[in-house]
DNA sequence: TCATAACCGAGACGGTACGTCTCGTCTTGGG
DNA sequence: CCCAAGACGAGACGTACCGTCTCGGTTATGA
């Protein structure tokens, strides 16, 4: 029997083994904790969050916490990942560089809103244990890696982008300046930044197209 | 009588009105403060640390700590501000590309050693709390912001670089992509990377040069 | 069906009805958590006994420990009383005197062993619960009382005492001082003791016999 | 400095070094957490008698009540020392016997009433620790047992007692069945009862006097 | 022979309390 | 007025057990 949490297929947080006896996990109780887990960290923030509050605004037994995750940070990083906006999906338009700028348009979109706040406190809480930046990155930023990078590849493929420049280093220069000013609150994320930035950062890899459009 | 810590000019942490009787601040608890602050944070980390360790290895009552820093954060911050290398100072080699080639390899040795650590840690310190973000901008980020693009600024009149672009949001796609490997882990941050790095972006505000060089 | 255990005569602790139906109780799951009571009241004592222990000790599941014991008081009291060593039987040698003089040593013997802690251990359990409290009255004091006041009546219907005396005061005065230096750690109860006790109550109620012999 | 418990003439429980320095112990709390202690044994007994709940009812950190007492058994067994009446002093009426029949007919009215449950309950706790079972005989049985003696021995400088008997043994006879008698709860300490023992345990000792009166 | 019961192991569950730790505040006495 | 030492009320930590409750599986009748 495994995980009966609604990520399964993505984190390997929660393992269980199948000793094939003894009482099932409670997925009620499951959800209840993940649920009371977001709301106090929307209403108290990571540092004031105490398992201790978790349980009993879950209505569980902290050991029950303490069963299925082996720290505070673990459990808030699942409890964010469920709440952060699922990926925005990137089309094929036809032109690579439309489908990267729809995905980035809407991404500082989301970044702006709930998932903004979200991805700010998983980097955060990432820091502290190596475990949980592991769930981050393989939850987070790795799907959106991979993603971007196979868009980049068509549109290499397709003749819109040079060949020679590391497509993962395209991708940071996308995602790492948004990611940059969350964390730094240097500045909002707005439209006009993310055009500019495309326009850079695309437009130097462009193939048979001047750097000025 | 004013804080006699060495970054008094800059940050406004820990004011001290001079009432000009009674004892004086005693300088030797406050270093031994940030001292044992720094040594602990490298031992033990954030999480771990407490004010009352702190004061026991300091050998210093907790009321001492108390009364000159506001919390934790900004506790730990100032003692690791102390500790981060200085700004690479940025040289006029007469080329700018060469100017800041040279500041990013510096950069990138440094945050490869102990400022990275320290660098990482300031970040995620400073999500929970806007002071300590504040004291992080002004003392981290907005110094190497200022240098950097008044060295792009220099290239860009020498005609060097282009001048439509945002300089800030090139200091961005240059710092950036250091911070999230930092903060993410997700690859070393190697030289061959920088070099990349710096083609891609350079190569693309760069005026009269073909992007492939 | 009723309660296999081997004080089902005289304990009416675990009542069972007859179901006449079902799968029948476990014979050696029964032993085997009586016996790992026991060894472990030995270890670690009955502070820190835990049912929970004691069911993993016994390759058992707690339920069937709940199932058959009320509580923990009960479980330990019986688990001792399979320890105790019986009664030494008192024989009639023609002297009550003799007889009671034998037993008292015996029993000095067996106190300062395995049962004295026993017999220790369980009249501190019986403070905390009634219903233990009589378990021990009932299959400990009674019994010796009873055999060791049917001597004494034997002695007096012989001669050998006066009649004047109450002989369960008698009994007190035998056996009380005895449990006093076991509960109380006061003293060993080694066997000079024992006879000066016996010369001191036993001449008190000798028949013409002269106090000083 | 030392303990400022009103006890500290005779227990050694609280051993307070004196540092000279640091803020001192905080007499209320001290004693508010006795008498809750207290309070709350007479409620609900030993067993259910939490810290958690003395240090809530005390107004109290439990942290306070750890600092100063190593387990539960020695804080509850200081609270009923306090609670216990002090030992009826024993006088000097001319009549060795007289003394003692007058401090023996007043143990058992005590022993009737609240310090027989109190001494009760210490006899139990001292069964389950070696230090609390200390503090009981150095407090309660020894300082009787020597006065007892010291009157007995009177007694028998002044010819009422013969004085080849062994008087701690006399005074195990005297108070042995009292405690036998409140602990197997099996029967009261009645007057009659006294006055038998009295007549049997010193009507053995007593020079130039018949046994039966 | 097969359904019905009760038993059993394992172990998850909501709880309570443990004993420890740290928080931030507050005396102390001394400098 | 500063300082160290350290007691204090508060409350979270992570652990251990409590007594209850599923689970799947195992005996034993007796219909």
């Amino acid at each position: 029997m495994t995980c009966n949490c609604h990520l399964e297929h993505i984190i390997s947080l929660t393992f269980i083994s199948d000793p094939a006896t003894g009482r099932r996990r409670n997925a009620v109780s499951h959800d209840a904790i993940l649920d009371a887990t977001y709301v106090m960290l929307e209403e108290i923030g990571f540092d004031k969050l105490s398992l201790e509050g978790v349980a009993a605004r879950a209505g569980v037994g902290k050991a029950t916490i303490y069963r299925w995750w082996p720290n505070k940070s673990a459990l808030a990083m699942e409890s964010l990942l469920r709440a952060v906006e699922p990926m925005p999906p990137i089309g094929d338009s036809g032109s690579s560089r439309q489908d990267i700028e729809d995905h980035m348009t809407r991404l500082s979109q989301l970044l702006r809103g709930k998932s903004g706040r979200v991805v700010r406190e998983m980097i955060a809480l990432a820091q502290f244990d190596d475990e949980t930046m592991r769930i981050f990155n393989d939850n987070y930023l790795e799907p959106r890696r991979v993603a971007l990078v196979s868009v980049l590849r068509r549109g290499a493929q397709r003749g819109e982008f040079r060949e020679d420049f590391d497509l993962n280093l395209v991708f940071d220069l996308l995602y790492a300046p948004l990611l940059q000013r969350l964390l730094t609150g240097s500045a909002d994320i707005d439209e006009r930044q993310i055009q500019s930035q495309l326009k850079l950062v695309l437009g130097s890899i462009a193939l048979e197209q001047p750097v000025v459009q």
